[in-house]
DNA sequence: TTTATTTCTTAACAATTGTTATCGGCAAGA
DNA sequence: TCTTGCCGATAACAATTGTTAAGAAATAAA
């Protein structure tokens, strides 16, 4: 569906730990993950709260920034060296007005995450981090292979050690 | 803006505590609040969590299930005897394809929704229950007044009994 | 008004998590 | 190679929350 807009893409390659959006200013680029994995997370204080990771294949943007101009609620950044394919928000105005296609598949996308964030949201209400830590490991071990513990933690809303803990526990 | 389709609305009064639709049911009603207060819960084995509340002139539906008519993820319950507006998504249809005005405004509240409901789940990453607690006082005050304390607690992600000791901190 | 139901508070104890600090292992870079 | 920085484990103690139970207070129903 992407095929007859190929090239509007930018080939990126950035290495670890790099900063691709800044907390508060307004998103003008998505990407696309072709080789490594990325993570948005948001400043409490000096503290880095890591609130979802991607992996090849997703598409990432924070995308009420995106669509509104509005400063982002968190940062993207690589955990790993990667290598992206990115669009500028101009062009992928382009594809917006020329592909109902896409524009309907955004749609969807869109409800899509509202959905998940609700599910996301009901199990903080419904479990406790050892809880959630568990369900992670049965439905994205991915994540716990390739992503440092501390950036998990925070992603469970505890600490490190806390997580430690409740990893040699039994 | 929905002047034009008052007819397709029906008036319904209800008692507290009515559930007006069950989690895992299909919602096929929509709700407009003349009067009275509303919520919706999700069961963790018998225990009843809130996870949201509404009031005079909020419009109320499972929107997912609505829309998709797939099984909702919640319950909604007068929490008050309530004055309601209804219209059925047969008639929601109508609306729908009648009016792009209505169309493209509820989309927009999808997105709003979707915005907040991330915002939501980064202040329950961000904060403990004694700072969401002040967070809600301090935005949502008129929910501290009219609810049950219990119901409250639930939505913080806390027991009723902790949510007390909070209340009487200092 | 009296009774029943719901709601809120308090207490005691167990379990979990946060905080701070130290230490060892590991990998990237000089 | 050596150094530096990053990452995870552990310990000790404080603070918070959960659990269970009992009782007071407020509200609704009879």
């Amino acid at each position: 569906m992407w095929d007859n807009f190929t090239g509007l893409f930018e080939h990126l390659e950035v290495p670890a730990k790099t900063t691709l959006l800044e907390e508060g200013k307004i998103s003008r680029m998505m990407f696309f993950i072709e080789k490594g994995c990325l993570r948005t997370w948001v400043n409490n204080n000096g503290n880095e709260i890591t609130t979802q990771f991607f992996f090849e294949g997703d598409k990432v943007s924070s995308i009420e920034s995106f669509r509104t101009n509005r400063p982002s609620l968190y940062s993207i950044q690589s955990i790993e060296p990667c290598v992206l394919q990115t669009i500028s928000q101009e062009k992928f105005k382009t594809v917006w007005e020329n592909s109902a296609e896409i524009k309907s598949e955004i749609e969807a996308h869109l409800f899509k995450r509202l959905v998940q964030s609700q599910q996301l949201f009901f199990s903080y209400l419904k479990n406790n981090p050892q809880q959630r830590y568990q369900q992670l490991i049965a439905k994205h071990p991915e994540i716990i292979q390739r992503v440092p513990q501390h950036y998990i933690a925070s992603y469970l809303g505890i600490t490190s050690v806390s997580l430690s803990r409740i990893r040699n526990r039994r």
